[in-house]
RNA sequence: GGCGAGGUAGCUCAGUCGGUUAGAGCAUACGGCUCAUAUCCGUAGUGUCGGGGGUUCAAUUCCCUCCCUCGCUACCA
């Protein structure tokens, strides 16, 4: 059985949780899903880090201590996790009495070691920055923030002999290619180390200074360098030095971390494992950034899209989509709400969503609902056959490359094709011609191979993936999956369960485009309420009328379309097309008065233009035309 | 300034270890089907593959140079 241990970085509560956060996160649970469905034993690691500076100001403007502070906010990460469906093994805080022992432990390894040394250090330290400035910083002398000139201060801190390991460890990314992926964040650390030689590393704070910190082993009037103890937190969570997890875990660590923090993880941590005399981790996986507007995300450009409004809005399937699908793993990317949208409806509910309801409707027309047993395959089905399980070999090779958006690329192949497939084999024609064995295969080829996509998407969609299982008579059980096998295996599925009658997972959503062409409308803003509702005035926008049939007849090319005449008292009666025919005959429609909506763009529908759109409701019993309930004059509003 | 990434169809991007007509999705136009969520399938496209130069029988792909965008990094007096 193979093993994975991934882990997302501890996030610093400074701050709330915003989308660089979440997308972090939500590929470290879908790579760990995949990899419980590939058979692997999975370790997930998350959590927050609660120490240093930032987090004492933070926690008094607050006008609260520290430990107040980070509780509240830790909370709020956890909170959205669960409401991300992430599902961690672990979830680790720095103030964690184990995680103190740890740190603490491994600090005297070094200092045994050799590699701490006192020194001291000097610098120009402002006060109100609450820090040493370089000269760089200065202008004129002074702080330009505070436009104070700061102290001269020497201080004794303690070092980490880091330049010690440099080549040491250029020589380790050269011999392991895959240790810092994707490629052009190895090229930038290897830059880095070969340019300039690496500094040694001051690993303390004097208490005098910062007492929110883990305490010195060695010396108790300092306390540790908030990224020394940070990064331990990935072995403090295995229990190290102790227990099983970390023999069991630790040599297959997958760190992931946005770009930003690539320096401590490609550089600090590494030299640190190698002077503790640890062995250095797998593989570092580094994601880019989501743009907001071609701007980087920070709270303090006011773009911060709260994750959690647009998982309301759209829903967490179709985030979690959108996140794994649009990003080509470590480069940036643009989030839109339109982006968002785009995939939602044309992936996931035009694609996949039709194809799946219409899947299931035909089972229950042609078969009552009820998994056909297949008979003989023909050249067709060999064919789609060969098409899913290539697609599915790319999918799953691309998954362990951390390449998502590549892999859902080559699923939806699968989709597309299957949504060929259906058309190439008709099963209406084949039901019409009682082909009932050939129409039992392509129905079973369908439904299997909507299984099989389930399947692979649960890792990606949790909750969407546990419901189409469902409805094809499944319960998901990961325990029981095994995608490698998947690859070989056909036949899972088995004949005469019942299947749903229908599904819609993934409804279409109707935003109204934002202008691309000129400057921001005024009521540019009208969707960002986010809440469903829509304003008194978009309302009024709809021009309904009530009108009087005066002429229908049968559309020529439609079964279920008539073409009506309406006088909505404009000197031109209305021809408007209207799906009716199943429920109405011309002569029951002819002089009724309806409800149209009469600044309904016009379109053409199999030819016949119609302007407009007669209102109706429709319920299980058939369809019924809305009027008012007395005759009122044709072209009346309705309001 | 150095290093890295990128500049390919209207948009978002894939791709080419040099080789017959450069791809996908979205958007657009037209056609087809009716099982389906105004969905699906098909057809049609357009691209001096950032500019210029070089190597080669052949370059979008290799080399040089320049321009633009982004990131990291250093400051060259």
């Amino acid at each position: 059985m193979g093993k994975f241990y991934i882990t997302t970085p501890i996030y610093y509560v400074n701050a709330k949780p915003h989308l660089g956060h979440a997308y972090t996160s939500i590929i470290a649970d879908a790579l760990n899903r995949f990899h419980l469905l590939m058979g692997d034993e999975c370790f997930f690691l998350t959590g927050t880090d609660e120490h240093g500076d930032k987090i004492v100001k933070s926690a008094e403007a607050n006008g609260q201590t520290p430990k107040e502070f980070v509780d509240e906010i830790s909370g709020l990460f956890r909170n959205l996790w669960s409401d991300l469906d992430v599902k961690y093994s672990k979830f680790i805080r720095t103030t964690d009495a184990k995680h103190k022992a740890c740190v603490q432990e491994i600090l005297q390894r070094v200092y045994d070691n050799g590699d701490i040394y006192f020194d001291e250090y000097g610098g120009h330290y402002c006060v109100g920055c609450e820090r040493f400035l370089t000269e760089k910083e200065l202008v004129n002398g002074k702080c330009p923030e505070h436009d104070i000139e700061p102290e001269y201060i020497a201080e004794k801190n303690y070092f980490f002999r880091m330049s010690k390991y440099q080549d040491w460890l250029i020589d380790h990314i050269n011999r392991n290619p895959d240790f810092i992926r994707p490629s052009q964040y190895r090229k930038e650390v290897l830059s880095l180390l070969e340019s300039g030689a690496l500094d040694d590393l001051c690993i303390s704070r004097p208490k005098s200074r910062l007492t929110w910190g883990i305490e010195l082993p060695f010396d108790d009037d300092f306390v540790c360098y908030v990224w020394f103890d940070a990064l331990i937190n990935y072995l403090s969570a295995l229990g190290y030095p102790n227990g099983g997890n970390y023999e069991k875990f630790w040599p297959v660590a997958n760190h992931l971390v946005a770009k930003d923090i690539l320096k401590p993880h490609a550089i600090f941590w590494p030299t640190m494992l190698k002077a503790a005399g640890i062995d250095v981790y797998q593989r570092l996986n580094v994601h880019g950034y989501w743009l907001v507007k071609d701007t980087k995300m920070s709270k303090s450009l006011g773009n911060v899209i709260e994750p959690l409004k647009m998982m309301e809005t759209y829903g967490l399937n179709a985030f979690r989509y959108f996140l794994l699908r649009e990003m080509g793993f470590g480069s940036d990317s643009s989030f839109s709400e339109d982006a968002l949208v785009g995939r939602l409806n044309a992936d996931l509910a035009n694609d996949l969503g039709n194809l799946f309801n219409r899947t299931l409707s035909m089972t229950h027309k042609y078969f009552g609902g009820k998994i056909p047993c297949p008979g003989d395959e023909g050249a067709e089905d060999a064919e789609i056959k060969k098409l899913g399980r290539d697609a599915l070999t790319r999918y799953q090779e691309s998954f362990l490359e951390m390449k998502f958006s590549v892999g859902l690329e080559s699923l939806w192949e699968l989709v597309r094709g299957l949504n060929k497939y259906i058309d190439e084999t008709a099963p209406w024609t084949l039901y019409k011609n009682k082909d009932m064995s050939r129409l039992s295969t392509v129905m079973y080829v369908m439904l299997e191979n909507m299984r099989k996509i389930a399947v692979h998407l649960w890792p990606v969609m949790p909750d969407a993936s546990v419901k189409m299982l469902g409805q094809l008579g499944i319960v998901f059980d990961a325990e029981k999956v095994n995608l490698s096998k998947e690859l070989d295996v056909w036949g899972l599925l088995e004949s005469n369960v019942q299947v749903a009658e229908f599904s819609n997972l993934f409804p279409r959503v109707e935003v109204e485009k934002a202008s691309h062409a000129g400057p921001a409308k005024k009521n540019g803003n009208a969707k960002d309420n986010g809440s469903g509702l829509v304003d008194f005035e978009d309302f009024q926008k709809l021009d309904l009328r009530v009108g009087t049939v005066v002429k229908v007849e049968k559309h020529p090319d439609a079964d279920k379309l008539l073409i009506v005449q309406v006088d909505i008292g404009e000197d031109e009666v209305r021809q408007v097309v209207a799906g009716l025919a199943e429920f109405y005959s011309p002569e029951d429609l002819k002089g009724r008065q309806v409800v149209v909506v009469a600044n309904l763009k016009p379109r053409k529908l199999r030819k016949q233009l119609s302007q407009g759109m007669i209102l109706a409701v429709k319920d299980a019993k058939g369809m019924k035309l809305l009027t008012s309930t007395e005759q009122v004059v044709n072209g009346s509003k309705v309001s």
